[in-house]
DNA sequence: AATACACTTCGACATATGTCGAATTGTAAA
DNA sequence: TTTACAATTCGACATATGTCGAAGTGTATT
């Protein structure tokens, strides 16, 4: 993990909302794709943190192009999770 | 430490050059304030990243803004130590 | 005091970013 | 097949950001 690489991560958590959005999903996985059900597909991060469905989208896609997440239709439904390894690869080359 | 703390104190490292003076002072951080030929006064750090001494300047600045370091003059040269609990603190709301 | 050096402040600029509304695409239900 | 709902794409916009050059401030050396 170069500090290029890094940079582009912690950039990708560095908005507010974004980074609530990340640790949604990261708190709602259950070690595979949610269920319809979850708090993390798009419509129920636009009614939490009351912004509109084109900017949570953009965020999931900055979030999936950091590498922090993945995403996946079921259904008509978005439903996210986390690549916990991006983050463990940003921790290495921070304090502790 | 809540999110909107913490996603300040993210974006502050999320440039590629202020992660980079970041983690200099860190691995450059003695227990103490340094002497001057430490690696990490504002005219080691433009040397060695290629900006001019203004850039410089604004990194450091909001480095220390966001709680990551502080800054300390000492004859003509500043000196920068980091402040480690401020990450602690980051650290414990994302994973691990 | 005069000079030189280290850093900061100010103003400007190009670029990036977060957000929205409108229109579009994809999927399920009636 | 029509309708309704979820999400995306597009275009626009205001704001924030990183950088620089020029000018200013502070400190040490001569």
């Amino acid at each position: 993990m170069d500090i290029k690489q890094a940079a582009k991560i912690l950039k990708a958590l560095s908005h507010p909302n974004r980074l609530e959005i990340y640790l949604s999903i990261v708190k709602g996985d259950q070690g595979g794709f949610q269920t319809a059900e979850c708090e993390c597909c798009v419509s129920e991060i636009m009614a939490s943190l009351k912004i509109g469905a084109p900017t949570v989208s953009h965020h999931l896609k900055e979030l999936a192009n950091a590498g922090l997440i993945t995403t996946e239709r079921q259904g008509k439904f978005l439903i996210a999770k986390p690549v916990l390894g991006t983050w463990e690869e940003v921790r290495k080359i921070l304090p502790q």
